[in-house]
Formats: C-alpha cells, structure tokens, sequence
DNA sequence: TTGTAGGCGTTATCAC
DNA sequence: GTGATAACGCCTACAA
C-alpha cells in the first residue's frame, strides 16, 4: 500500500503561502513522470487505464489546477478566444455575448473582451494586441476592419470569425445575415401596408447601419416608378437610445409632414418613436407605422406591439464559438460563411386596423 | 552609428512561421541584456536616460510586444483582473461591464468575465478556476458567496472586490448601494404621494432583490400602525423581463384588486406593468402609480415617463477597477466600503396629478 | 505506453 | 545602473 505523503496544498497556512501543486507534484504521487501526468489530462486515451485512474485521484485529492501561463508557454498557443465588440452596453452586442459564453462555458477556453467602441483604429490595435497573446480564435465584430487590422487577421495563427454581418472575402469564417435584404423587407413590409410615406431614423450609424439605410433606399427606389421617390430621412452619429428615437420622430415630423410611418435602425429608436408618437396623440400603426431592428424582448411586450426584423444574436455567438472550437478540433477546415437569416415579425405597429 | 540588422519579424514570410519578437532580441539590438530591457519597460527610473532611449526606440522598430503568458509565469502575477457576475446580458451588469471595460481599458490589465448565473456554486467553481490564473484582482457580484468561496477569496493573493451591494463584513473590499433602503425609500415615496394599496412585483428573486422586497415590507410596516398591513405581492423565480412584467400586474390585479400601486424589482418589470397598465385601461400615475428600480434609460423615455430608482451601475464597475489597480499600485490597503448610493426619480407614473 | 532533455519568454535574486 | 543565472510550470520532440 502506498503512503500518501502529506501535500503542500495552497491551504497549508505552512510555509510559504500559496505554494502551488503543479503537473510534479501530481507525478510525484503517483510515481510517473510530469509529462505522462500531462498527456493523462490532455489525451486520456495515450495513457494506460490504470495510470490514467490513479492520475485522477492524485489531481483530485492534490487539488491540481493546470497554470494557464504555463500551459501557454509551453504549448505556444493560451485558451483564450479574443472577442472585439463595439460596444459591450448595446443590447444587441450584449445578447452576442450571452451566446459566447454560454458555448465558452464547461470548454477549457475563456472568452476575452476588447471593446473597439465603434473605433477602426481601437480595434486595430486591438488585435495587435490580442495576437500578442497568442489566442486560441478570434472572433471580431463586422467585416470592415482597417487593411492592416486584416492582414493581421490574415495572418494569425488561429481561427478568426468575422461576425454581424455576410459579405464578399471574409478573412477566415464568418457568421452573420445581411442587413440590407432585412432592412429592404422592413420597408416593403411598410409599402405593402400601405404606408404612403414611410421614412428612415437611424442613430450611430455604423457600418450595419449604413448597409440597413442602403436597405431602405434599394426598397423605396424599386417601388417608386421614377426613381424620384424624395428622402424622409434622418440620421446622426449619436448613440442611439429610447429618448433620441422621440427626438427624431419629432424632428422628422416637422421636416417632412406627410410621413406616415418610419423604419428605424433599432430597436430603441423604434420605442422612442412610438411613445413620441403616443405623446403626439398620433394612433400608432392606423395613423403611423412604426418599425424597428433586432426584435428585441421588449418589442411584443410594448403597448401596442412593435413590428420589427428578428435576429439572431445569441446565435451569433454561439456558432461563433463553435466554429472556433471546431477548428480547432481540426474539424473543419478552410472559409466558411454562415448566414443566420432574419425574420421580419408584424405586429401592431404597422397594422393599419 | 549603429547598422540595425533586419529584424525577424512575425509579418516575414520566411522562416518558421511567426517567430515571435522577443525580449531577447530587443536586447541584441541595443547591446544590451534581457534584464535590462525588461526593467526599462517596467520600470523606466532604473535605467539610464540613454539606455532607455534606444531601448524604447529599438521596442517600437522590432514591434515588440511582451508574451503575458511568460509574465505570468516568471512574476506569478497575471494581467487580468477576474469578474464574476451572474448575467451577461441583464442590463444591470451590462452597465457595470462597460465600467469596467472603460477603466482597464489603457492600463495593461485585462477582463475576464465569468458568468455564474445567478448559481453559488457555479461561482464557487469559477473562483477556483479563476484563482488558478493567479488574477491581479478579482471582482465578485453580491455579497452571498458560499462558506468555500469566500474562504478562497479570503486567502486569495490579491485584491478582492465585491459590487452591488453593502454589508456588514466585506471580504476585502466593498462597493455598492442598499438595496433595502432604496427600496424603502421608493415604498415611502407611493405611500407619500397617496398611494393606499401598493403591491410589491419581483421576478428572478436574487439576494438583492429579497433584500429590495425586505425594504418594501419595512416600509409598508412602518406606514401601518399595527403591521396588519395586507401582503400584497407577487414574485416568481423566472427571469425577468417586459412581458413578465405585464403578466404579473394583471394578475397582482386579479388577486389584489385593490391594488393602487406597484413597486417593481426592476424597471423591466415597471415598463411591462405598464403597458399592461394602458391595455387596461387605466391611467397610469392617477389610477395606478408605477415605480420600477435602476432607472434604465427607458424609463424617462417612456410615455408616461415611469418613477425609479436611479443607481450607478457604470459607475460601480469604474470604482471597483480603480480599487483593484490603486491596491496594486500600493496606493492603499486594508479594507474598504464605498457606498454608492441611489437616488428616487419620481416621474409621472407615480404624479396622482 | 512511458520517459528524457530542452526550451517557451520573462522576471527574481544576487552579484558586480 | 547593469548583468549572469536560475527559476516559473508546462509541453514538444525525440527516444526507449
């Protein structure tokens, strides 16, 4: 029978505080070598039944943890995915996340934040960054980085997923839906309403925020004989928000009169539009249509229910994760573009009774 | 004058792929050694003017950048900062991550979050793990750890932050607001602004919001003069949101007909109160006083803009960085409470007009 | 299936 | 002020 020397474990109040047990110590217990204790952890299959059983009890008992760092060290290569995002408050980005680490989770990999705060030149240096750290995947927000945050990614030693949005040369892989169809069928879900002179709000304006302007632009021009179709639209850099969606709405009023219903970038824009209406003592949807972006949990909740595009955020991070891990796997190989779809939900808002 | 040999550098396409700049080479290219160079990144004052100079000039030609990875390993002290909180997406913590990510962003350190949905012993696990890093610092959501998790953090080697709430005995250190005054407060302002029959709605029911539902009771007991005060309330463990907001009031007022107000666990639940509210019929701050608690940005949007409690989330989490980095910093020690307080927001929704 | 040797890139320690 | 040397804990490559 083997004697279980008594470990120094990091709860030893003994001598030095918090000396670590490491991959030896493991190995000392149970008469191996460190590396065969690793290979038990990392390829169960390449060690022996037995070795592999009494490894486990040693790490258990021992209360081994691996060193991240010197894992990383070691092995070229740490467990952390780097996620760039514009924004980390954004519903939409938030949602995004909640799938992130809802697929990181129980993996041995950890997500990494780097908020690029809609800034090209925060999320080059960003990845610069990031790559210094050698990451597992990367996963980043758009498809319109900087010519040298792309040879970056290019570059990189790892899987790199471009999320939000579809597009012609991804880097790597990507995942996302196209903004601008969405955007085109929000408005021509106005027209066929019967909407006469439906308009456009947008806020912060970001790339997915043109392509959704673009969306309605290509929708009202196809439907316009001439192409003469006049531009209700306004727009600005702001953030957007609840209150800046009644700001314009009341803007837009008084600039153009006749309109009758609006597309929104968003979903808080649409809100704020909606109570701005109610506050006009305009009846929302027989007498303006409303229609915002994301679909968010709050739309169907609203009084009365707001129309807008479905989309699939938190799908967004998971596959995104998926396909990192995949990869890594050597699963999959090669580009790869996903596209999630949208879904336009009719509600309330645009119904003209 | 010196002839700077080409650098190998990660974008060469000869070679083995990537060969990564390293101290090393810095040093070469100076003549000096890789101690010194270190010293010059970290602390600039022990090195000599000249030194430093062609240290930082050769750093930025070579496009070096430290592996964290072999800093950890070598200082037993990573870059990152831990963060435990139970939800990605709750705006709440939303709000709290953006502080967060703001303050560390441009120091050196780095986020990782780590979701604990709403789960003590998910926590607990995720403390281990975090702690097996050897984080800078590490910050935790509440104050309800379990016996083990907060024996780790008592013995953990760095700087320790709980958010969200106050309490008797911090861990370390402490920020945060009373859930349970806020609430009384926000109880005592229906009860002073007319309201007889308030009722208490609460969804997810986590520590903070038992001790929000605590400060309701109080009020309400202290309001009635031989405590006989009626329980009108109605809570459930389902995550919260608008929709479940507006199902909870019509059914508080299928219980409670009486009921003139209602103090929400959040403004999630306020906002869906009232649409549910209007659906009604009723008008909400004459008939029916609506007060939620957070004071999203919704809330002072919303038509009729809806009484809450304001509470500073942002900057909970830019507080509870600079506590982590002035600790580390050597700038202070010891333990410490910052109270953050709140803030009623009375609105129309709670105006009997 | 298991082990040996060496190195990953940086910092701590102790000299000079 | 600067440098040699030895870790830090683990993994890759190769050998047995």
């Amino acid at each position: 029978m083997i004697v279980f020397p008594m470990p120094k474990h990091p709860s030893d109040k003994t001598g030095k505080p918090g000396r670590r047990v490491t991959l030896a110590d493991v190995a000392r217990e149970v008469g191996a070598s460190t590396i065969t204790v690793s290979r038990a952890l990392r390829r169960p299959e390449m060690v022996s039944e037995g070795l592999r059983q009494r490894i486990a009890a040693a790490v258990e008992t021992l209360g081994y943890l691996p060193d991240p760092a010197a894992q990383a060290l070691a092995s070229r290569r740490s467990n952390v995915i780097g996620v760039l995002i514009p924004s980390v408050t954004n519903n939409v980005f938030s949602d995004v996340l909640a799938g992130l680490y809802d697929t990181v989770g129980g993996t041995a990999f950890n997500v990494q934040l780097g908020n690029t705060r809609y800034r090209a030149e925060v999320e080059e240096e960003l990845i610069r960054i990031f790559l210094s750290q050698r990451p597992a995947g990367l996963i980043v927000a758009g498809i319109d980085q900087t010519p040298a945050s792309r040879a970056m990614l290019a570059q990189a030693e790892c899987p790199v997923v471009q999320i939000m949005e579809l597009g012609e040369d991804p880097v790597d892989m990507l995942v996302g839906f196209s903004h601008r169809d969405a955007a085109q069928a929000a408005t021509e879900h106005l027209l066929a309403q019967g909407y006469r002179a439906p308009a456009f709000l947008g806020a912060r304006m970001d790339p997915r925020s043109e392509r959704r302007h673009a969306g309605f632009r290509a929708a009202l021009a196809a439907a316009s004989p001439e192409g003469a179709a006049p531009a209700r639209e306004l727009t600005t850099t702001e953030p957007s928000s609840v209150r800046l969606g009644g700001v314009l709405f009341d803007r837009l009023r008084e600039r153009f009169p006749e309109t009758d219903a609006v597309f929104c970038n968003n979903d808080d824009l649409a809100l704020g539009a909606q109570f701005a209406a109610q506050r006009a003592g305009l009846k929302v949807g027989p007498e303006v249509g409303i229609c915002g972006f994301n679909d968010l949990e709050v739309m169907s909740a609203a009084h009365p229910t707001i129309t807008s595009v479905r989309t699939f955020r938190r799908e967004t991070g998971e596959t995104a994760v998926r396909k990192v891990l995949a990869r890594l796997a050597g699963e999959e190989a090669g580009p790869d573009v996903t596209d999630l779809q949208w879904k336009l939900i009719p509600r309330s808002s645009t119904d003209r009774g």
